[in-house]
DNA sequence: CAATTTCTTTTATAATGTAAAACAAATTAA
DNA sequence: TTAATTTGTTTTACATTATAAAAGAAATTG
């Protein structure tokens, strides 16, 4: 099981989070809150497309909507091999978050 | 403050939980446990040489040991800005990773 | 002193992350 | 009906990070 990056992790819980929202702009809006900075366009469309590629995401496009400038999206969903991944790099986050002891100036 | 990525991550948290102990190889020994997998020698010193110089671990060298072949050591050890920058990244993790809905294939 | 072991540093390259610009298509307003 | 505005994606060019592999260094052992 190769381990996905940080902003992968983000970018697929960012897809897993908005449903059936989860198009390039609003995932770019989710993660930019959680990370608490704003993401540039392209540190989001290209690692998506990363992950299309790697079998983590699926994707298709809709028609437009009737809002202004409401254009037709990229839409994406996660798959059981990215949700596999996500479940992979949770586990390595709680194993490496385990038993770690007092630091002198934490205590 | 800035997010430190996760190969930092594993390793500032292998300084951690090595405490006395943590030295270039056995940091590797202890990354590459947690990972599942051989970290190069490179994907060690590297990035601990980045973390020294962005103030989030402190390095000295020891005194060589008399094991065969236990030539001085280049130990590390964390400091308050290094665990600051983990508690930052623990909060993100723990904010993406919370309120995901259910998935169709995982119900 | 040659061989072996432990350990770090360097080098070269691949992969990832990012900002900025360009492009595209829709609605609104003049 | 066409210029401006809005929403959205794609492309480009570059910086940073990750990694393997090789080289270098210093210790003990036979």
């Amino acid at each position: 099981m190769e381990i996905i990056t940080r902003a992968e992790e983000i970018l697929l819980l960012s897809v897993w989070k908005l449903q059936k929202e989860a198009y390039g702009l609003a995932i770019r809006r989710h993660a930019s809150e959680l990370l608490n900075r704003e993401m540039s366009v392209g540190a989001v469309y290209i690692p998506l497309e990363r992950l299309v590629k790697k079998g983590h995401l699926t994707t298709w496009e809709s028609d437009p909507t009737d809002v202004r400038g409401g254009r037709r999206k990229r839409f994406y969903e996660l798959t059981p091999a990215g949700l596999a991944a996500l479940h992979a790099v949770r586990q390595i986050q709680q194993e490496a978050w385990s038993g770690l002891p007092r630091l002198a100036f934490d205590v």
